[in-house]
DNA sequence: CTCGTTAATAAGCACGCGCTCACATTATCT
DNA sequence: AGATAATGTGAGCGCGTGCTTATTAACGAG
């Protein structure tokens, strides 16, 4: 009671006509945030680069922070996505470091303008979505965390603080998406086999192969 | 000929008089970029936690983003400071490595506030400034991969990609400055410490005692 | 004491902001 | 075909934005 019935509840599905009109509007506003960021961006700005009116822009999204959620909730659930299947494609600590720290990676960088807005625009989000997407990263973090601590179980980990390590290498991933630039020397993939060698040397402390 | 005469040149440093107002409108823009970022902060919020009416700040500082620029280049400088002093202390590579990643951590974790603002709002520049701070990063950057490279060739590291191992081990260091939280689990000094070994690590790519 | 400089203010200007409204058009369903 | 809901628009509202202006007070040097 008394409740907003704007801005509030999962992120929107509503009929097929429109879903086109969305994704223009959710391209145009994840390139201007990621650009100009959240408070730089006016509404008039998206509408026009999704090539409707301003007023178009409110027929699909209540309120601009709704975009913002939008973009970052399925955000964070593609990255949710590529690690659990990273993980699930290695059958020992070891082989799961290695495939998640790749992927997590490639992603940050191949994805850099969509990395950019859902790692530094959180900001923007009201409290309620913010601690939405929280939960996200929480379980993000115990992932790389379990994976951590079963290596040391296992005995091939030299891990003295899986929590702090995990947040460390989850960290590197996540800073590519803030430095990477198009057309620069290292393709995603460069960097994510990179990576996925520090990672290995973080954990095992031995030079790999 | 025909250049703006605002908002260009080094950074101020007029008479005494002023320093002290000059330095609480500097604290108050930097907390409020770093919790609202600055396209989020209206000078009247800035000119108000300082304790002036809004217009005393255009006697100070002729735009907001020239304060957004102080902001940016005393705390490169600052860094710079820090990074230098730390090589200095080191009399070999691994000491070196040592010292700035300890050191480095520390003051991102410790001082949070600032180098939020200093590494996530640089947005906010004149293309003009943003390019002078470009370059103390690039002198940062420079300056870790050095010490990268004077490992490899004494014999210690083994590093096959020293400029991107730089900049990966500069990314964990900022990056704490994002998820770091006053009255977390963690000191500045514990996150440094525990850097300082995964650095090590990545390195020498051998457990360190 | 005078004069120029620095520091500070209250008021306000032009404009851009997020968002709404009344209304027109279009697609879909019965 | 006609009803219904979805999709779109132009105009505009209230307000907050960065910044300016006119004016006054305090200060330091000669």
């Amino acid at each position: 009671m008394g409740q907003k019935t704007k801005s509030a509840g999962r992120p929107r599905r509503s009929n097929v006509r429109g879903e086109n009109t969305r994704a223009r509007l959710i391209d145009a506003a994840l390139e201007s945030f990621s650009t100009r960021s959240f408070h730089g961006t006016g509404t008039r700005d998206i509408a026009e680069a999704a090539g409707m009116s301003q007023a178009a822009m409110y027929v699909h999204y209540p309120t601009k922070e709704d975009l913002l959620y939008q973009i970052s909730y399925d955000g964070h659930l593609e990255i949710e996505g590529v690690v659990l299947d990273a993980v699930a494609r290695g059958s020992s600590p070891k082989e799961q470091l290695a495939e998640v720290m790749y992927d997590f990676t490639v992603w940050h960088a191949r994805s850099h303008t969509r990395a950019r807005v859902i790692n530094y625009e959180l900001g923007g989000l009201t409290p309620e979505h913010r601690e939405e997407i929280a939960t996200f990263r929480r379980r993000l973090e115990a992932t790389m965390r379990r994976i951590l601590v079963a290596g040391v179980e296992e005995g091939g980990f030299l891990v003295p603080d899986p929590s702090m390590t995990a947040l460390a290498l989850l960290s590197l991933g996540i800073d590519v998406s803030r430095w990477y630039r198009d057309n620069g020397r290292w393709t995603p993939e460069d960097i994510g086999e990179r990576y996925r060698y520090l990672a290995l040397r973080i954990a095992l402390g031995l030079p790999q192969k």
